[in-house]
DNA sequence: CGACACCTTGAAGAGGTTCAAGAAATGTGG
DNA sequence: CCACATTTCTTGAACCTCTTCAAGGTGTCG
């Protein structure tokens, strides 16, 4: 990979918009101004572009600034399995530190703009701050978190609650960040929805029709308008119970 | 909960057997002294008892000294998903540190005795420790990717190559600690078996007795011998085929 | 505008679940 | 130490959910 293709601009986090959502909490000046050190440069990455692979040499945490990712892991036989959708404030590349290497694919589903943050560097500082070591360790056991639930679902729920739990999640986080709790424009095909839910593209595609017949959602494409919140939530909460 | 039922002993890792599965590579010996500091005590739980349940607040992470446990998860609608099993060496707790208490339960399934590692300690100490603080992050980095691989299991596996893939697994780790590569004790039921794998119990019992069928593996209740290794690693490689 | 990727829907089929019954192991108390 | 209760495991048969295969429709981008 050579640093061609990387766009690079200096910036500093102290004033970025999403430091709530990136950086610890409570730190004084002083230990915010350090802080912009860690992001050594941004990255910008063009939709359907890989911002890193499976087997690249690990060196740096991305915080995305813009845009949207999916991970994506892979088995020998080439089975292919979304574990995750990231969007604007949300960290990527925590799977690489333990083999120095990244062990999922990360690509962006449009075109994003990343922090580049040398985990050296981190790690350097977060002995020095004690609330980025906190917030470090914070990050890495949300991850796990998230996993969890992930393995809830894929393990325990039929397709109607998957895809419930599935919308109802992004739509949660996008709200959080400021867009609508109703409306929701997907970034990714039936197929990578599929993937991240264990279901096939047909099955995610016929699950949208019905959640539409049932009144409970306007689907145009990738374009998704959740009109009954309450009956997803039940959906997720109340098995079958149809 | 009282400190009564709690059997504590003081300790030291640096001359415990497991050191080189939890503990960090390359230290000099006064850095092993102080790392001994970390283990505040070690408690044993009896079978069928919770190491820490899902509420409970938050203070340390457990290294597993002798035992074996489970950790679950479970819905609001009090569906339950087993999200691992963990042996002598591994670590867990680490579910705990973003919202500073414990979002899974850790239930022994054999009378076990772990070290309790306080997690303040464990920050403060890794801040003076470099090899410490990259451990502690491969660590939780590792149970990354393993969830990572779990999700590719329950999103893209057939129950066949559910099961040969968790006992490749086992018996892979059984190994690393000295035991033998083709037999193994179960310490789980088929039903928690089948939760971890996504699956019914009578599923997975099912596909135990087809793999007796086909001469792969000997079963007698909770004993496995592994006849064919290349038949289960065929099985989670390279996908269908019959 | 045409090519390509993406989405929808139907019909048939397979894999896993559910329900049920019985067998085997395990633990308990007398 | 044995008898009994309980838990765990196995197996069968019917059923159901999701998948597979196929075809056609819709949207998008050069």
């Amino acid at each position: 990979m050579s640093a061609m293709n990387l766009q690079t601009i200096k910036v500093a986090c102290s004033n970025c918009n999403l430091r709530e959502l990136c950086m610890p909490m409570g730190l004084n000046a002083e230990e915010l101004d350090r802080i912009d050190e860690v992001v050594s440069l941004r990255r910008k990455v063009k939709r359907g572009t890989p911002l890193f692979r499976n087997g690249e040499k690990f060196s740096s945490l991305y915080a995305i600034r813009t845009g949207f990712f999916k991970t994506c892991v892979a088995s020998e036989d080439g089975r292919d399995q979304v574990t995750g959708f990231q969007m604007a404030g949300e960290i990527i590349g925590l799977d690489g530190i333990v083999n120095d290497q990244h062990t999922c694919d990360a690509v962006a589903l449009e075109d994003a703009e990343v922090c580049v943050m040398p985990f050296d560097r981190i790690e350097e500082l977060s002995r020095e701050i004690n609330g980025l070591q906190r917030h470090v360790h914070k990050i890495m056991s949300r991850e796990i978190v998230r996993e969890h639930g992930v393995m809830l679902l894929l393990g325990s729920m039929r397709a109607e609650e998957r895809l419930a739990a599935f919308l109802l999640n992004l739509v949660q986080r996008l709200h959080a960040r400021g867009f609508s709790q109703s409306e929701l424009i997907l970034r990714m095909t039936r197929e990578e929805i599929g993937s991240y839910l264990g279901l096939k593209l047909e099955t995610v595609s016929r699950t949208f029709s019905k959640f539409v017949e049932d009144g409970i959602v306007e689907v145009k494409q990738r374009h998704v308008r959740i009109l009954n919140t309450e009956a997803l939530t039940h959906l997720v909460n109340h098995e079958t119970c149809n």
